[in-house]
This record gives structure tokens, sequence and C-alpha cells, in this order.
DNA sequence: GAATATTCGACCAATAAATTCCATAAATGA
DNA sequence: TCATTTATGGAATTTATTGGTCGAATATTC
């Protein structure tokens, strides 16, 4: 039983791989199991279908993603160093992580109720981390805000259309400008005169 | 008649992107279309099959690299920065293309004559080069060779069992390393003490 | 406005891929 | 040791995709 959960994991991280270079659709369960030395059958133990499998990626590469970003803002205690680098490692995560966009915002996610939870899911946890980082920002008198919980909103819903421009272009490295363009925009707004 | 050549080239160009990305197998006629903004019966009206613009990108990608090479054999006339130099470009040219390499090696070669003539021609072409920089080498002295012709062979043998090894592993960014080491050998055997 | 060049939707056969089935190995443990 | 559970993979089945064809429609040319 215990086996069981170890090679799912293991499943996990070698299907990711293969997952992100290529996406959902592209990506055989044959070329799977060729990864882990096993007989494409056998993959059936573990996982009840292809879909399962991603389902178990996606929300791998969801927790680690969570984890960094964390571990962004406990790095630093200025409130807009956090909210930069917050957003600069969120961008790099999502950069590398394209071709699972891919997959998602393509004509493929028909299916994929999960995807739906798993993105409202995390953009509460996002909503909730702006909204502590705004939070300390008021309290040491970096930004003036009267509502947070708003403003933690308005923030998230400005950088959220970066996303989608960012990686549905070609990939040219120049992302971070517009980046770091976005939120001085927005820090001209927040930020105490 | 101009233009259809024209679209062709066209065609040639954007296939060779996807391709790139995903391979010969994993790449698909509507694809090619869609990012052509074309129907896919349209794409036929130019190419007689997939095979076909596959042909027609290899060809083509093999004609670029012979440029490149070329210019970077003219770019000096000191005949060891000269060989070290054709190798690097070579082999970053062949990065850029492992995925080329990953469709041509793997199991779908079958079919696949014209990659084999390519291939042969590709090395003639090598070898004739490799026999001019060596020659040159001689007459400034640098190099020690009776036979130029056969010592032109002998280095493109060793030299190419670089590119499999290279490319078929993780991709790490060591290969610098392992490309400058392989030269340093073949050195020590070529440059007059 | 006929002749030619180009596009595309509908269709199909072939193939490849996902999933299931079943027979059998390995482990486990009594 | 043998019976039971756990795990594997070859083969069969089902389902989806895809390369390629055809003819009709639409532009373009002269």
């Amino acid at each position: 039983m215990v086996d069981k959960d170890k090679y799912r994991e293991k499943i996990i991280k070698v299907s990711s791989e293969i997952f992100r270079q290529y996406g959902f659709k592209k990506t055989t369960m044959e070329e799977i199991a060729a990864a882990l030395r096993k007989g494409k059958s056998s993959i059936y133990y573990y996982f009840k279908s292809k879909e399962e499998i991603f389902e178990a990626v996606i929300d791998n590469e969801a927790q680690v993603l969570k984890n960094e970003l964390t571990k962004a803002i406990r790095s630093t205690s200025d409130p807009e160093q956090r909210l930069r680098l917050y957003v600069r490692v969120k961008m790099e995560a999502f950069e590398k992580l394209s071709n699972y966009y891919n997959a998602i915002f393509s004509s493929e996610l028909d299916h994929f109720d999960f995807i739906e939870r798993q993105r409202e899911k995390y953009d509460q946890n996002e909503i909730a981390l702006f909204r502590y980082i705004l939070w300390a920002g008021v309290q040491m008198g970096h930004f003036n805000l009267a509502d947070t919980r708003l403003a933690a909103l308005a923030v998230q819903t400005a950088l959220k259309g970066l996303e989608k421009p960012l990686f549905w272009g070609p990939k040219t490295g120049v992302h971070q400008h517009r980046v770091d363009a976005t939120i001085d925009i927005l820090f001209y707004g927040i930020v105490r005169k």
C-alpha cells in the first residue's frame, strides 16, 4: 500500500516532464510507460486514466508553485519587494509550464472540470496572499489602502491580465520588462506619496 | 507560379518551427494548416504529403547550417581556431534541432530514404571542408599531416561520436566542455610539436 | 466571362492511442 | 510450502485521430 503511493509519485514525476514538453494531448500512455520502463497496461494499475494522471500532475505542480511563492514572500519584509518578487516567481513558473497552459487553454478543456476547480482554489489562495502582502504594507506605512480585501482583488485582476498574453505569443525573452512595467503602474496608484 | 514557390517557402518556414518543437510524428497537418490560417486540404496544393514537407524542411535546415559553417570558417584564418569554431557552431545547431534528431533517429526512419541521402550529401560536404581546414593548417605549418584526405575522414569520424550522446540524454548545459575536451584530444595528435 | 489558380468542407481508410482483459509472475505471510 | 494478494505486461478491443482524397466553390487572371 505504501509502495503503491510511492510509485504513484514516481509516475507523476516522470509524466510531468513529458506533459511539460508536449502538452496533454500529444503525450501518450506508451511514452509514459516507456519512460518508466513498464508495460503500458501496468500504468492502469496505479491510475484510472490518462486524465487522472494529468490531474495529479497539475495538482502537484500547483503545490510546488504555492510553496515557491510562499518562500519568496518570506524572503523579504519590504512590501514592494515582496509584490515584485511574487509576480516574478509566478511568471517564471508559468513560463516553464507554458505547455500545460497551452493544453489547458486549448480546445481540450471540454471535459476538464477539475481544472476549473483547481484554478478557483488557486485564485482564492492568491487573493489571500495578496491581501496579506498589502495589509503588511499598510501597517508599515508603505501602502495607502482603505480596504485591503478589495485591493487584493483588484491587484489580482490586474495581474491576471499578464498571464495569457505573455505565454501565447512567441517566446521572446522580454517578459520581465512587461511584468515590471505593469507592477510599476500598479504602484503609482498604491504607494503612499 | 512565382507566388506558389513563395508560399511553399512560407509553409517550410512555419512548419519547421512546429517540427522543431514536436518532431515529425507529433506534428499534424492540421496544426501546420492552422498556423498558416489555411484549411488542411489547401496545404496539399503545395506539397504532396507531410513527408514531402518534412523533407523540404530538413533540406532547408541543412542549407542554413552549411552557410553558417562556411561563414564560421571564413571568420578566422587560424587553423585550430577554425576547427574549434566549426564544431562549436555545428553542435549549437544540433542542439536547436535535437527534436528533429529525435524524430530521425527514432523508430520512424523506416520510410525515410531521403534522410540517408541527405546525410550522405552532408557528410561528403563536411569531409571536404575538414580537408580544406587541415590542408590550410598544413600549409601554415600548424598541422603535421601526410594525407589530408585520410585525416579529414578520421577527424570527421571522431567528431561524429559527439553527435548522438550529446543530444540523447537530458539537456544539461555542459556540452561545450565535452566538445572542447574532444577537440583537445584530437589536437594533441595533430598539432606539430 | 471563360479559363485557370486556389481554397476548403466533407469524407474515408488507415492508423494510432486509450483502455480493458486475462494469464502469470513476484511478493507476502501463515 | 502453498495460498493469497500484489503487480506486471502481451494481446485484444474500442475509440479517436490523422493523413490524404475529391469535388465543389471561390478568387484571380487575361
